[in-house]
RNA sequence: UCCGGAGUAGCUCAGUCGGUAGAGCAGGCGGCUGUUAACCGCCGGGUCGGGAGUUCAAGUCUCUCCUCCGGAGCCA
């Protein structure tokens, strides 16, 4: 009988000699001298792959040596003591058989890239050790989020992709059709008859499931969600996908500063899982992508997140006497410079700015008693700036009914939404935290592009 | 969408004052007694992003379009 395969991860942590392994993956590097062949073999489950050693004496020698860079292949041998400087353990093979040769025209090179070029390869890029770190990176933050939840009793909503309200009342949506684009129906006015179309309304992608989270909350007390959403805007900026993946907690019976106690926990938790179970690729991140990144990250992960009302946030700004680009006042946005600041220079640690003006914020979000501010916040990180935006949300009927027609949105559209307010309202809250965005500062990768798989963006959905 | 930068070999780049293009890596062949993104030698490889213009002559100067990158806005 054959012996199963082993992972790569774990056949370098076998204790050597060990015969009888049994590898397969892909050829990174093929080092040919004349009596031997050192091949660097990686099945994506490591960084650094296994170095397998192949001499002269196996039949297909002649065939090995010259095996080209990203073929696969299929190594039965045993796990040695390695003699040379660079790893721990090596595999001497007894046996390489070739599964699947890569043409010459193999466009990874074993040198840097650009992550511009790797891009255009997004099919390929998971075969290089950065990409490769950020997607299993990727991949354990994903499985953090679900633990940190479901340890919690949170019960993980699938929120729908196809939506026929806007969560934020603003942002370009994408229209989901069915409709013969180059004939629709039309009403009698001429306009789009959107009630011949699929859903007999109007239809989209969503650009949040919080509303929908909302109604699980109001019954089931803590939810989240968990998924892609999406945006029509034409941003092109290292920041910013067209989809993308967004988590969102709702909690009944939390206020905002449950909310935050919330956050605050969610993140560290997330941090420490990162730097505990993926040391070889952070450390890959520490030394090329960013230095310091872990040392950033362990000082997030060991501080008191810091909490400000916008208000404040405002004094301190305009106290600075730094000459930002943009002019602060209350009533403002924060640019992206004010919340690096703040988070950087003024606090030198994550904090929650909360309470901004009503007039700068959705319409879901509790109006304060000071009737000028709502509670809102947003979480700062030093590094990024803003992380997560969430807020406690309105549960007065009256209140809210009066944001809505305030907001300009049509309130029949919202009718499942206020009967929440209706029958059994009470306090809750919740916030979003953009995926791609905690990848981007667990990894210190600067593009939102390299830590998506296949990223949409204006113009590209190849792949 | 706005502002700035950049498009030269498969990849990363150099190319001076306008005179028809070069390196490293990758690929092919050979060499090397254990390499570490190995090393050494030889060989093949180009519509210089597209179009137009100026000029005896354009990778180089001008205009224009396209694409990418960075920053900003919007936001997550």
């Amino acid at each position: 009988m054959q012996t199963p395969r082993v992972r790569i991860v774990d056949a370098v942590e076998l204790t050597p000699p060990q015969s009888g392994i049994r590898i397969k993956g892909w050829l990174r590097t093929v080092r040919a001298s004349k009596q031997v062949v050192f091949l660097d073999v990686n099945d994506g489950s490591n960084m650094n792959g296994l170095q397998v050693v192949a001499d002269e004496s196996l039949p297909n020698a002649e065939e090995i040596r010259h095996l080209t860079t990203g073929s696969a292949v299929e190594i039965v041998g045993e796990i040695v003591e390695s003699p040379a400087k660079g790893q721990k353990v090596e595999l001497k093979a007894a046996e390489v058989i070739v599964l699947g040769k890569a043409d010459p025209e193999y466009p990874l090179q074993k040198k840097r890239h650009s992550f511009e070029y790797l891009r255009t390869i997004a099919h390929l890029r998971n075969r290089t050790n950065t990409y490769g770190a950020v997607f299993r990176v990727r991949s354990v933050l994903a499985h953090a989020i679900h633990c940190f939840f479901q340890d919690r009793g949170f019960v993980y909503v699938h929120t729908p992709i196809i939506t026929a309200s806007d969560a934020e009342g603003a942002g370009e949506m994408f229209r989901v059709s069915t409709l013969d684009p180059t004939n629709p129906p039309r009403t009698e006015s001429g306009a789009v008859d959107w009630g011949e179309d699929f859903f007999a309304r109007q239809a989209f992608l969503t650009v949040s499931g919080q509303l929908n989270a909302e109604t699980f909350a109001i019954g089931m007390s803590d939810v989240y969600t968990f998924g892609p959403t999406f945006r029509a805007e034409n941003s092109n900026t290292a920041r910013h996908v067209s989809e993308f993946w967004m988590i969102e907690p709702e909690m009944a019976f939390y206020d905002l500063d449950d909310n935050c106690a919330l956050a605050e926990a969610f993140v560290k938790h997330l941090i420490s899982t990162v730097l505990e179970r993926c040391p070889e690729d952070m450390e890959f991140f520490d030394q090329r992508i960013q230095k310091g990144l872990i040392e950033r990250l362990q000082h997030v992960r060991d501080s008191g997140f810091a909490r400000m009302p916008y208000g404040e946030a405002v004094k301190a700004l305009e106290a600075s006497g730094e000459s930002f680009e943009y002019p602060v006042h209350f009533g403002a946005n924060l640019q992206a410079e004010h919340e690096r600041w703040l988070t950087e220079k003024h606090v030198g640690r994550p904090v929650f700015v909360t309470d901004y003006p009503k007039e700068i914020k959705a319409f879901y979000m509790r109006r304060n008693d000071d009737g000028r501010t709502v509670a809102a916040v947003d979480l700062l990180v030093p590094g990024v700036g803003e992380l997560i935006g969430g807020s406690q949300r309105e549960e007065r009927l009256d209140v809210l009914t009066a944001t809505l027609t305030e907001s300009g949105l049509p309130a029949e559209v919202y009718d499942w939404y206020l009967d929440l307010r209706r029958f059994g309202t009470a306090v809750h809250s919740g916030f979003g935290l953009g995926f791609e965005r905690m990848v981007m500062y667990a990894t210190g990768m600067q593009n939102i592009r390299d830590v998506i798989p296949f990223p949409r963006t204006p113009r590209h959905a190849e792949f």
